[in-house]
DNA sequence: GCAGGGATATTCT
DNA sequence: GAATATCCCTGCC
């Protein structure tokens, strides 16, 4: 399986993640890469990191499903800045959601963070969320175990408080394609994408 | 394990 | 006023 680019910058174990935009834009193929990536804030020096296992590709103009369908709004402005950037709104008034921007120039298009493996700071999470299970399969609830509100919306993940690093090899993945949750409207395209280990074990599991 | 209901910001009708 | 890229608690299987 691939990485989530062609360019991949080494600093010791892990490396930085690079904005990939493929040929045509094709969001759903940023968000198959992005799968076995590393999600991390640092927050008073506490640092706290999962390994995304579900995300969602929302496409621009054309996907009736995107917040960028029907243009630009004051909540989905990062949607529109350049790849790599984080894209972080409220939802049904309650919850933060935290997206990867990663579109050609101009074009909205991003990947909804919907779950991941706690991998580091596990006692922050538990402490952030009130309960020990459960701690980020959902997407509101990655961003309370991380910490990742408004504030943080439209900070690069490269060298932002939230960032993405991809492991240097890419464990086998075996990737399920099913529609997205929660939506209306372009029910028949397959964007969230789950990823579970070939073999079985934890994608935490190095 | 699965279903129902409540909380409630942003956007659109 | 209604819908929404959600979560948690309760009650029941």
């Amino acid at each position: 399986m691939s990485g989530p680019g062609p360019e991949v910058r080494r600093t010791g174990k892990d490396s930085v993640w690079v904005p990939y935009v493929p040929p045509r834009g094709d969001i759903a193929v940023v968000a198959r890469g992005l799968l076995g990536a590393r999600l991390t804030t640092t927050r008073g020096g506490v640092r706290t990191a999962i390994v995304i296992d579900e995300v969602e590709a929302y496409g621009g103009p054309d996907d009736p499903a995107s917040h960028a369908y029907r243009g630009r709004t004051g909540r989905n402005a990062s949607m529109f800045a350049p790849a790599g950037t984080l894209y972080v709104y409220r939802i049904y008034g309650m919850h933060w959601c935290a997206n990867v921007v990663a579109g050609p120039p101009e074009f909205p298009a991003a990947v909804l963070v919907r779950g991941g493996i706690p991998v580091s700071g596990r006692a922050a999470m538990t402490a952030r969320r009130g309960r020990e299970d459960h701690l980020t399969d959902g997407p509101g609830k990655v961003c309370a175990a991380l910490a990742i509100t408004g504030n943080d919306d439209g900070t690069s993940l490269i060298d932002g408080p939230v960032r993405l690093e991809t492991p240097v090899r890419r464990p086998d993945l075996r990737i399920e394609a099913t529609p997205r949750i929660g939506i209306s409207g372009a029910t028949d395209r397959p964007w969230r994408f789950v990823a579970h280990r070939t073999d079985g074990s934890s994608l935490a599991d190095t």
